[in-house]
DNA sequence: GTCTATATCTAGATAGAC
DNA sequence: GTCTATCTAGATATAGAC
């Protein structure tokens, strides 16, 4: 194994066994365990555990930030959106571990924090800035101070659509459903906003992604 | 100090340490401490930890149980509403802690699973029940499959709107101004349903909410 | 780079005197 | 009921041989 190889694996095997038990459940010893390397090769690629989930923070936020780019002069499409949205929510899935136990992540690691506040604060512009282009472009008839509820809303339900579903009892996130419905939801915020043939382009959308 | 003031003692002061540094980093030595007992003594109270932290929950259950109750003759009525997600919220706000580390808690302690799980459908369906009223009496107009979402997007913004804050960096919950954005964010998920002059009455109501 | 062995610490929990 | 003392387990992390 080269130095690389061992890292990747640490990582990878605890990616696995934060999101399956929660990373407040998983130990260094668990991780080295499951890696099949020692609790002291664990230390030689990585400081401490944190360092861990912070790495894989790192990666998520890799991953996540090409989502989220809107490009400039694009009208929004109702299906390209819904697009875009089930991608966020497959990466977010991929590491669901960090918006289960989000809130402890997020005061225990510094530099976690700095980075997932940023991140928000970034897709809260990101989801104003859409929700005006819907405007501009006569898809969308909104007044300001509704606009601001609908964003901080939206943002709200992508950043805890994962706990919601565990604690809802929902067959988990293995099972690509409760995905499905959740961007679902997620799009039913913006449905009452909308206008014709729009909304009904969203409704029919709906219908058909149910029954796939 | 007889029994009972002790085991009382503990609980109080579990519930603020819980809701001040989070749950996982409170620990038995630290409440004991901050309670000016000893750790044995505490352990004659209570069998273990998780045994506080779901004392600490069906006390939270019996004070936000009858908010939950719906009068079945009565007209909703906007203001009433919003007294009582006030109420509500307050009550969470409390119990803070609980929300904040609501997915540990809940893998965690299986009695806490069972008895969250049953409160979170009842309020599903106390919701559904709200819309129905609020249509039937010609206040609100939405179709069946958009009642869903929003009884669902409802139920999910009121669980996790305080780790929202948090995450956001919202000036904590000792501040009350918190408390009545979330509560507001919620009404205007309701608003693009409703009829004059109940639309309107929410907007003004939302206004005057937000300079008191 | 990787291992074994171990240091250190802190948590939850119990025993037994008072 | 309450205390002091202590057990036990498990976690993070390090030391030093290979």
């Amino acid at each position: 194994m080269t130095r690389r190889n061992t890292r990747e694996l640490v990582l990878s095997t605890s990616l696995f066994l934060f999101n399956e038990f929660g990373e407040p459940n998983v130990s260094t010893n668990h991780i080295a365990d499951e890696a099949d390397i020692s609790p002291g090769n664990l230390y030689y690629h990585f400081r401490s555990r944190d360092d861990i989930a912070l790495e894989l923070f790192k990666r998520y936020l890799l991953h996540i930030q090409p989502l989220l780019e809107i490009e400039e002069n694009t009208v929004p499409d109702i299906e390209d959106l819904w697009l875009r949205l089930h991608l966020i929510f497959e990466a977010m899935g991929r590491f669901r571990f960090l918006f289960r136990d989000l809130n402890d992540l997020y005061t225990r690691i510094r530099d976690l924090q700095r980075a997932f506040h940023g991140l928000l604060e970034r897709q809260r512009t990101s989801l104003l800035g859409l929700i005006a282009g819907l405007q501009n472009s006569g898809i969308m008839k909104i007044c300001e101070r509704e606009s601001e509820a609908l964003a901080d809303n939206t943002l709200l339900l992508m950043t805890y659509w994962i706990p919601y579903a565990e604690v809802r009892g929902d067959p988990g996130l293995a099972d690509g459903t409760v995905l499905s419905r959740s961007v679902a939801r997620v799009l039913y915020l913006l449905l009452p906003y909308l206008r014709e043939p729009e909304a009904s382009q969203l409704k029919t959308l709906a219908q058909t992604y149910r029954q796939a």
